[in-house]
RNA sequence: GCCGGGUUAGCUCAGGGGCAGAGCAACCGCCUUGUAAGCGGUAGGUCGUGGGUUCAAUUCCCACACCCGGCUCCA
């Protein structure tokens, strides 16, 4: 081994010997002209560094390739610093403040000079700008300067200064660390003479190696996510390692918005949001009603036999109550307002939490009773400010399956643990496999109760996760005011997240409610609360089931099960025979005459997307037969009726117990 | 709440200071049909609401309601 060589160990734990002062971008491609052309980055001793680094004697490398996750990070930085090198070209005297990598893409937030903003047209501009700045092939060049240099160098652009500034002075809360690193000095990357960016990288080598982007649409964001800050341009767009990854991403945006429920409740006749109602609010139409309604019946079945009792409660309240329970402290802006009344103020309730207390306290409890678990498809208001309704997704007036457990403090963990499988079970029916796990942990400005009772809960959380030996995220302050909880996120059809379900441990409202239980020592106890909701909102569960099943409803929840089409009017009085036959046995079945033709009422039910059709013809009638044709399956003529049906009891059979199922 | 865009027939959308348009759906006929759009006809509108400018406003301006994309918020 000469001696102005070096030793590099690569991710294998091979070794590799290289010429001195060799780059990352040499060790690539000495491996093989692929990888070189494949790298975009280098992961030197742990740090994501730019190809174009020295290697050192003794050094761990790995290549980063744009195909990996760190990789398509990399792609996406250095689009956004093209989006800002074409915004600044375009717009002069525009300032420009972060440009991060995000899931699917980036984006880049700019302040335009007058108070002006984007508009569709532009964003085409700045991207056929965009076009250019890759296919001139720029050089992404580092530089490390003082943070005295560096003010200077961004004089005209206060964003980056107060960056620089605040980043320096060790202010950052973490977010502008990825702008530039850190410490005494800042590096910047340089990719014209007149464009330069604040930026810890890495970045691509040059801009040629950018290209599968699109910019996707411009919106308003908040300086820093405050509200009462400067409100600025953002810029959004998607990037990939290759043309098939970007085309395959649109489909995906493409497929996703085919699923999006406001639109499937419109076609499906599902509900609607009569702008006269306000917004925010929804009305039901028979088909989805059902679907609800199915959605319900089951939700009481389970709780029925999983040993809750039933309560109901109103939708209005004194003030009193909530200011008892908090709520009132801790979001009166939330909350309907008050209406006065001859013997005080009264509320919309936020949630049912309050009044189940009152029934906890309403007579004297005694340990035997515990866990006491009540259960209400509890109907509550919530003022959402106007910009944040979506569908179904963000509501106003919406119904919990809620559910106050009143237990024992040595009952909690055994009942949280069982709580788990009882949610998983639920979620399992409606077609979810896929569960995340997040602890959310107390924020000191935001809560209510002694730091040793908030521990004990969180342990109690804890530990049920534990025995169930699953991984889990932890959401440092994320805690409603009354204590901390487990959030439980399901991944739909085509692979999107939703927060569903939620365990919440409580301490405090059943201090603030005086609860009491007598024990089995005679004494008086105070008893733990947990807060639980596996539909979260009824209604909200709806829309993401509608967006996982994109509209084609299981069999038991379909509104409309079953479709018999007579051939012709002459196989009207068998189709109907048939129809009602099962109807009979409580399936949801319907009839289109022959008004049309046969291949019409076919593409029609197909497009409501209908689980079964059955046509019925000259030999079915003859042989007792019908011609089935399944969603999703292929067509088969001539089954035998009884056949038929002993396949659908099967298909339905023990989701909803007896006379539940329509 | 903030920034931007939008609201025309039941739905999807075109149009544009001077008689309001299409496709699908609906309704009425004809067709009697074997697995994803048969043919013909009819009807359907205070162009989101209120105000303003104008000889004239669905079109331009303002306000409000609702919707969409984000931000902020989300017990």
């Amino acid at each position: 081994m000469s001696g102005s060589a070096i030793d590099v160990t690569l991710p294998d734990g091979s070794s590799r010997n290289l010429p001195a002062s060799s780059t990352a971008l040499d060790l690539a491609q000495s491996i093989g002209s692929r990888l070189a052309k494949a790298a975009v980055a280098a992961v030197i001793g742990g740090e994501e560094r730019d190809l174009s680094s020295q290697l050192a004697q003794g050094d761990q490398v790995a290549i980063v390739t744009a195909d990996s996750d760190a990789g398509r990070h990399v792609l996406r930085h250095s689009t956004a610093h093209v989006l800002a090198q074409a915004v600044v070209a375009l717009f002069p005297g525009a300032k420009f403040t972060i440009g991060p990598a995000i899931e699917d893409g980036f984006y880049y937030d700019f302040e335009l000079p007058g108070g002006k903003t984007f508009s569709d047209d532009d964003l085409q501009a700045i991207e056929s700008k965009m076009r250019d700045i890759v296919k001139a092939d720029q050089p992404f060049v580092r530089a490390e300067m003082s943070v005295k240099d560096a003010l200077a160098l961004f004089v005209d652009q206060p964003y980056k200064c107060e960056i620089i500034e605040r980043v320096t002075s060790g202010a950052s809360d973490g977010a502008d660390a990825g702008e530039v690193g850190g410490g005494d000095s800042v590096s910047v990357y340089r990719n014209t003479d007149s464009f330069v960016d604040l930026c810890r990288g890495p970045h691509v080598p040059s801009t040629g190696r950018l290209g599968h982007f699109a910019l996707m649409k411009v919106a308003g964001a908040y300086w820093r996510g405050n509200e009462k800050g400067p409100m600025l341009q953002r810029i959004y767009g998607t990037a990939w390692e290759s043309k098939s990854a970007l085309d395959e991403h649109l489909t995906r945006l493409a497929e996703a918005e085919k699923r999006d429920h406001r639109k499937l409740a419109v076609e499906m006749d599902l509900l609607s949001f009569p702008a006269e109602l306000g917004g925010g609010l929804a009305v039901w139409h028979p088909k989805g009603a059902i679907v609800r309604k199915l959605m319900e019946d089951y939700s009481r079945h389970r709780h029925q036999t999983g040993g809750y009792q039933f309560v109901f409660t109103p939708h209005l309240a004194n003030a009193n109550l909530f200011e008892t329970s908090g709520h009132l402290h801790f979001y009166k802006d939330g909350m309907y307002p008050p209406m006065e009344m001859d013997n005080g103020t009264y509320y919309p309730k936020p949630m049912n939490c309050p009044m189940h207390c009152l029934i906890y306290r309403d007579r004297q409890r005694s340990y035997r009773e515990l866990p006491l678990r009540l259960f209400e498809l509890g109907t509550v208001y919530r003022y959402e400010r106007a910009g944040t309704l979506h569908g179904l997704l963000r509501i106003r007036g919406f119904t919990q399956d809620d559910s106050h457990i009143f237990c024992a403090e040595e009952q909690m963990a055994d009942e949280i643990t069982s709580l788990l499988d009882f949610v998983l079970s639920v979620l399992r029916q409606f077609g979810f496999e896929d569960f995340e796990f997040k602890l959310s942990t107390r924020d000191p400005d935001k809560s209510v109760g002694s730091d040793e009772i908030w521990e004990k809960a969180t342990a109690a959380l804890i530990d049920a996760l534990q025995r169930h030996n699953v991984e889990y995220s932890v959401k440092e302050g994320d805690a409603a005011f009354y204590g901390p909880k487990i959030d439980i996120d399901v991944r739909d059809a085509i692979g999107r997240k939703w927060q569903l379900s939620t365990i919440q441990c409580d301490f405090n409202l059943p201090e603030r409610f005086g609860l009491e239980y007598i024990g089995s020592d005679n004494a008086r106890h105070r008893p733990i609360m947990l807060h639980r909701a596996l539909f979260g909102s009824v209604e909200r569960f709806f829309g993401v089931l509608l967006e996982h099943y994109g509209g084609a409803f299981p069999t038991w929840l379909a509104p409309v099960q079953v479709r018999v089409l007579p051939v012709t009017t002459a196989h009207e009085e068998y189709a109907t025979r048939l129809v009602e036959q099962m109807r009979g046995e409580g399936f949801r079945v319907d009839m289109v005459a022959a008004d049309e033709q046969l291949g019409k009422r076919i593409r029609s039910a197909k497009m409501e997307r209908l689980p079964y059709v059955l046509v019925v013809g000259d030999d079915d009638v003859a042989n007792q037969t019908i011609g089935v044709n399944p969603r999703g399956g292929d067509v088969v003529r001539g089954v035998k009726f009884e056949s038929f049906m002993a396949d659908l009891r099967a298909e339905t059979k023990g989701v909803l117990p007896q006379g539940l199922s329509s």
